[in-house]
This record gives C-alpha cells, sequence and structure tokens, in this order.
RNA sequence: GCGCCCGUAGCUCAGCAGGAUAGAGCACUAGAUUCCUAAUCUAGGGGCCACAGGUUCGAAUCCUGUCGGGCGCACCA
C-alpha cells in the first residue's frame, strides 16, 4: 500500500486512477475522461472477490471502446499492484479484485494506528456547511416533536465535521411573528397571576405551568406597574424577557441531548437591522419582486378572502406553483419575508446550506428553495441548499399512543423522554430510521434488553469487546498486532465488514444522512456476534484460547480494533459506548 | 383541486448518489444449550420491489402517468 495510515478503499481508489493514468499515457484510453461516476466497492456477492470496480463499463462509451476490452487493459495494470491475487472481468464488465489476507490484516493495524481518527475524511475540503436545525419557536419547551430533528441534525453535523467539512450549528429563533405576542400576554397573565389576582387562561393563549415562574421574576421586577396597564406599554418588554427565558429553557433541554448550536439567530433582530428590506430592493432590483394580487386558494372555499395587493416573490419562475408574498398588508413581513432574507444571510457565510425541517413545513419548501436559487444565484452559481424532512414521531406506551395536546399544555416534553430513558437511548432511536420515514418510538421497546432493540444489540458488542479484553487481561493475554496473520477465514470477513466504516462516513456524509451509520453499527454488532456465536460451537474460534497465546492475542487486537469502531460510529451519533451492560 | 413524502417478504424496515441471483429482524417451521456474558444459536420456507409505460449495456433506484397511505395548501408559523 502506498501509505500506511491510507485506509483500503481510499488505497484503492488511487491505485485506480493510477492505473488509469497509464493507460491514457500509453494511448489506449483517451485522455480528460470524466470520473465521477466510477465506483470501488465490495461486491454484492462475496464469491466474486473482495473489491469490484465498474470503471470499465462507464468509461467504455465516452471512450469509444467495449467495455470488455477497456476491463481486459485495465486488469493488466491492475494485477500488478501488491496484495491482488487475483483480478476477473465478469458480467457486462466488472473488475472483480482478490486481496491477499494480508491487505485485510494490514487494514486492522491501520485501525489501530489511526484510533478514534480512522475513517476521518477530507472529502469536504475544508468547504463551510450551514446547517440550520431545531428552530422550534420559543414559546415553551422542547416536546418530542422537536426531538427527532435535532437529533438527526446534530448528527448529521457531527457526520460533516468528520468528513472534512467546516460546519455552522444555526438555530433560527422565530421571536418577532404572532406566536411570541401570544406568549407575551400568557406571560403578562402569569404576572398578574403573581401579583395576586386568581385568573383562568383563555383559550388561545399559552396555559403551560413553566410560564408561572417567569410571571412571579417580571411582578419581583416590575411590581404593580403594568398589572392593568394598556397591552401597547408592556408587550414588547414582556416579548423580550419571556423570549429569553424560553431560550434559557430550550437550551437546557437540547443539552439533555448533547446537543449544542453555534449560532442562535434572532429574527427579530434581522429585521431590526433592515435585512429584509436589504432583499426586497435586491430581488426588485432584479424584477423578482413585484406588487400583485393574490390568486384565491383553490379547493376549498373562504368567506373572508378578498384580493388584496401585496409584494409578491416570483418564486414561479424557479419552481413554485404560486408567487409568495414577502410583506402583509400592513406591511409588515411574512413569516417567508424575513427567512428569505435570514437565508441570504446564512448563505453570506458559508458554501453550502442545510435546513432540518419538521414534515408539517413541506408545503413551503419550494417557496424557499426558491428564494435561494433566486438571491445566491443572481450572479453565478447559486449557493447549495437542500432542507430535509423530518417525519413525525408517534410515541407509544406499550403500544398505546401517547395522547397530547398542545392546547392544554398536555404534551410529552422531551426532557420527560430523556429523564425517562436515558439520552443514548433516544439519540439512537431516533437515527434508526430513516429521517422522511414515520416512526414510532414505545418506551418500552427501547430500553429492552434483547437483540431486537439495535441500541441494546450494538452496545451490548461493545460491552462485549470490553468483557472479553477484560478477561484476556485477568488470563495475562494482551492485544498485539504482532501475529495478526494467524487469523483465519471467519476473523477476515469480521475485518472486511469493519473495513467498510470510511465509505460509509463519505457516503452518508454527502447524501446528508446519518441514519447509515446506525444501519452500519448495528451490520457491525451483528457479525460481531455472529463470530462470538461461532466460538460457542467450536471452542477453537474464541478470542480466548489459552493454549496459543499468539493467536489469542491476535484475537484479542481484532476486537480491539472492532470496539475501536463502534466507538467511533456511536461518537458520530452522538452516543456513549458503554463497557458493560 | 394542487403540492410534498411514502408504497420492498405476513409485520417493522434497509438497500450504499443505476450494477451482478433484492437483504435484515420479527413471526412461522425444524433442530441445538456441560458455552470467553444464552441478555440465545443454526437451518428452512416466504417477493410481479403498488401498477403501467419510458430512458440504458443494466432500474427497487432516474423520468411520465395511474392507484393507495400520510402531511400540507390565505397575508399563520
Amino acid at each position: 500500500m502506498t501509505d500506511a495510515n491510507q485506509t483500503l478503499y481510499a488505497a484503492f481508489t488511487g491505485h485506480l486512477a493510477i492505473a488509469l493514468d497509464a493507460l491514457e499515457a500509453a494511448g489506449t484510453l483517451p485522455g480528460g475522461l470524466k470520473r465521477g461516476a466510477i465506483t470501488v466497492e465490495p461486491p454484492r456477492d462475496p464469491s466474486h472477490g473482495d473489491l469490484a470496480t465498474n470503471a470499465a463499463m462507464v468509461l467504455a462509451k465516452p471512450a469509444g471502446m467495449k467495455p470488455r476490452d477497456l476491463a481486459e487493459a485495465l486488469v493488466g495494470e491492475l494485477t500488478k499492484l501488491p496484495n491482488v491475487t487475483g483480478a476477473e472481468i465478469a458480467g457486462p464488465g466488472f473488475i472483480n479484485l482478490r486481496l491477499a489476507p494480508a491487505a485485510w490484516v494490514a487494514e486492522l493495524r491501520t485501525i489501530a494506528e489511526l484510533g478514534a481518527d480512522y475513517g476521518r475524511s477530507d472529502m469536504g475540503g475544508g468547504s463551510v456547511v450551514n446547517v440550520e436545525y431545531v428552530s422550534a419557536n420559543p414559546t415553551g419547551p422542547m416536546h418530542m416533536g422537536h426531538c427527532r430533528g435535532a437529533v438527526v441534525g446534530d448528527a448529521l453535523c457531527t457526520l460533516l465535521e468528520f468528513a472534512g467539512h467546516k460546519v455552522t450549528r444555526e438555530y433560527y429563533v422565530n421571536d418577532a411573528g404572532a406566536q411570541v405576542d401570544v406568549l407575551a400576554r400568557s406571560a403578562h397573565l402569569r404576572y398578574r397571576e403573581a401579583l395576586g389576582e386568581t385568573l383562568t387562561i383563555p383559550e388561545g393563549l399559552y396555559p403551560g405551568d413553566y410560564l408561572v415562574p417567569i410571571g412571579q421574576e417580571l411582578a419581583a421586577e416590575f411590581g404593580a406597574t403594568y398589572a392593568s396597564a394598556p397591552e401597547t406599554d408592556w408587550l414588547l418588554l414582556f416579548r423580550e424577557r419571556a423570549v429569553a427565558a424560553m431560550l434559557v429553557m430550550i437550551k437546557q433541554d437540547l443539552a439533555l441531548l448533547g446537543i449544542e448550536h453555534d449560532l442562535f439567530s434572532s429574527e427579530a433582530e434581522l429585521q431590526a437591522a433592515g435585512k429584509p428590506e436589504e432583499a426586497e430592493a435586491f430581488l426588485r432590483s432584479r424584477g423578482l419582486v413585484y406588487d400583485g394580487v393574490l390568486e384565491a386558494p383553490k379547493g376549498k372555499t373562504l368567506e373572508d378572502w378578498e384580493p388584496v395587493e401585496l409584494p409578491l416573490f416570483r418564486s414561479t419562475r424557479f419552481g413554485d406553483d404560486q408567487d409568495r408574498p414577502i410583506r402583509k398588508s400592513d406591511g409588515s413581513w411574512t413569516y417567508f419575508g424575513a427567512d428569505l432574507a435570514y437565508h441570504y444571510q446564512k448563505a453570506q457565510s458559508a458554501d453550502a446550506l442545510v435546513d432540518i425541517w419538521g414534515a408539517d413545513h413541506a408545503g413551503t419548501v419550494k417557496r424557499i428553495k426558491a428564494a435561494v436559487a433566486a438571491m445566491t444565484g443572481a450572479d453565478g452559481e447559486p449557493t447549495p441548499f437542500e432542507i430535509k424532512l423530518v417525519q413525525m414521531v408517534q410515541l407509544l406506551r406499550n403500544g398505546e399512543p401517547v395522547k397530547m395536546s398542545k392546547r392544554s399544555g398536555n404534551f410529552v416534553t422531551l426532557a420527560d423522554v430523556v429523564r425517562e430513558v436515558g439520552k443514548d437511548v433516544v439519540r439512537f432511536t431516533m437515527l434508526t430510521r430513516k429521517p422522511e420515514a414515520q416512526m414510532d418510538f414505545d418506551f418500552a421497546k427501547v430500553v429492552e434488553a434483547s437483540k431486537d432493540n439495535p441500541v441494546f444489540y450494538v452496545q451490548y458488542a461493545h460491552a462485549r469487546v470490553s468483557s472479553t479484553l477484560r478477561k484476556g487481561a485477568a488470563e495475562g493475554f494482551a492485544p498485539s498486532g504482532e501475529h495478526v496473520e494467524l487469523l483465519g477465514e471467519e476473523e477476515l470477513e469480521l475485518i472486511k465488514l469493519a473495513a467498510q466504516f470510511p465509505r460509509i462516513v463519505e457516503a452518508a456524509a454527502s447524501a446528508r444522512e446519518a441514519h447509515r451509520m446506525a444501519f452500519f453499527l448495528q451490520d457491525l454488532a451483528a457479525a460481531f456476534h455472529g463470530y462470538w456465536n461461532v466460538g460457542n460451537d467450536r471452542p477453537e474460534k474464541r478470542f480466548i484460547v489459552a493454549q496459543d497465546g499468539n493467536l489469542t492475542s491476535a484475537r484479542l487486537f481484532l476486537a480491539t480494533q472492532i470496539g475501536q469502531l463502534i466507538r467511533n460510529g456511536l461518537a458520530l451519533l452522538g452516543v456513549e459506548a458503554v463497557e458493560e451492560m
């Protein structure tokens, strides 16, 4: 291998490129062919070998060659490589390579050398990705509806960093809309309550107890000054105080999940700084904002609908179904109008944007994508921008849905759930399904100690590694890479799976899908448990073979590296590995 | 009416930016336990990848349409 610290798949991707260069130099292959679609991956069927590449098929057409001819030329180059023991052309032009056991064993040493950095990639090239996630309205504590997006976003950030990006973890605080006015009024009621009045919370205001302490603080600070004052006297003040208190609470809730944002951006500050006006002026100058009248909504009748002229963003030009208003008829900004300016601001300091949204906002995806395209693409390539929609989580207790109603203040908070089942269980479970699929979260099942529970299954594999190492140490054996050539076929299978870790990191990062790592860990845990079980029937396959110290030390070395990988993978998900169950 | 997401084994879900004979767990069937943690294990059956076209050397994957489920659809957030 060229570099002792290079992972196996990365090394072969490099070897392949050199082989193609050689063919170009020899005139066999025309120069300048695009190689982006070439893959080096394990064949689905292990009997086909250890590595497969589609290079010949991908390049055949642009090169004007038959796939098999090109494949034969490539095979000629690839068989020169050390540790390649076989190269065959199969099917329509796959090249299957077989590797000597030494190649896999070397990968085990690479894992040991790189440790926590095994799988780290420079794929991102240091480019800055801004990930906006959670962004719950600052009107109450975090509930389970926010939880999944929080975990998905946070794990994605960690993954992107590991894959070589710089990441900004951002939270957009909607502190300028009608919701926070409602919050201020609700806080005012609690304030009057704290001053001794007896009140009932009317419909439409937030009834939750969490506002009681806010009311008390306001009463302590201002006395009765605002008790019967008109709303205009206190609304902004109370709003500011209440929002600040809510943000403290939200940050505490997020901290329970190990989540900490780099940046909290305030919608109110954005508006105070005149950013939406700037955006409007810019878009008007490009003819992308005009004054027009919205069509009446189709498919349902609204009694109080009447046509009004509003400043509209021409989102239809970018694929939206309708142009969208950026100001209301009273001249204030719509949510979209401010959000448009906000995204433009984010794009100033990032090479790519990612938003993690709840699926209930799916209807607004097109307009904001249109806005980003319009504002960042005016004079060149638009900033890459992806919106990941996270579906709702159905909370269950022993199979029965847990009823929630935000209106009555009766909802299961994130803090409740984390306290009940633990941070690691919440985080891992949220990543056991792709985000855009609906998910059930059953309090009973997620803490079940059985192999049906992925959290447990993966943690158990790590604990098993630890207990094996403890037992080995007690019997006088230490892991060592010195005799790893003693490892046999079953062990090599395990290493071959482990060696895919770096590929999974890169694939998951470029697809912006952290859950792939959770699935890989389940596969790795299953392979490890499977290997372990071989030892049940065949004592000579156990990790500790008392009469063979060299073999034992090699197997303990293998176990050590599997444990390392599980830790690395869990770390990307924000989950701590346990030493024992 | 329109938009978005989803549709893969009886059930719950993977399927790696198009690749070779579509996978796992549960459930089902038949076996196994003097064991470094049985907190199980082994083997087997089970599929028109919703349906119909299209693109290509090749499609569960991309495109179009149909059907079914979910979510959304005012200047709300």
